[in-house]
DNA sequence: TGAAAAGGCAACCAAAAAGTTGCATATAAC
DNA sequence: GTTATATGCAACTTTTTGGTTGCCTTTTCA
């Protein structure tokens, strides 16, 4: 599975608030998910699309609709595997860094 | 601070790898940052000012040298404000999510 | 059975991002 | 002082991204 996916499915604002809707109230529809956003139904498939491709959710038809579910996986890995690098030094680079713009 | 500039810069596969490295060893000159990269010094040049304005870098001059200093807090508050509401909540989501795809 | 609702697909457009070339400036080294 | 090194700055090109319009298919419901 790709990180750089995950990262740039989370660069894009919008697409950060559909996953925060869908952390609020998980299986919800495409036309539910469009409620509310300044925005065609087509731009936001494209963003569900690309969050789908990034593995952060997954869907479902049911009937005539598509049901979107949020998948905590990618960014739990990518907390996992990479902040969690720089957290572990956190505290030392940060001793650094003040060190050196000081001195 | 902008969160959003944090996940745009985070986007950038390039980038990691530039953080990566400072990682690896901190301080480094301009230079020594572009040794080994396929791409000239002014586009690392543009990638290094976007991390910088996204507080991930800070930089100090040493003669006619640029230094470059990890700077970890704002991956800290992302880790902390954004991943922490997911992570939060993660086995409910994927219990509900292998829930769905099942049934 | 026929209209309305939910969604899919593709072409097109504009703006932003990534990278380049070319030249200028400042510091160090000889 | 002159040359080499390290970096800055700006215009330009190309690619990617985010968004729209228009039309088609499937499902529901009166």
């Amino acid at each position: 599975m790709s990180m750089d996916a995950v990262f740039k499915a989370l660069a894009d604002p919008m697409r950060r608030r559909l996953l925060d809707s869908l952390h609020k109230r998980n299986g919800q529809t495409l036309n539910e998910l469009c409620e509310g956003r300044d925005m065609t139904r087509q731009a936001v498939t494209k963003h569900l699309g690309i969050l789908e491709g990034a593995n952060l959710i997954a869907t479902q038809k049911r009937g005539r609709e598509k049901l979107h579910y949020l998948n905590p996986v990618p960014i739990h890995n990518i907390a996992d595997r990479w902040i969690g690098k720089y957290e572990r030094t956190r505290l030392r680079a940060l001793t650094n860094l003040k060190k050196q713009l000081e001195g």
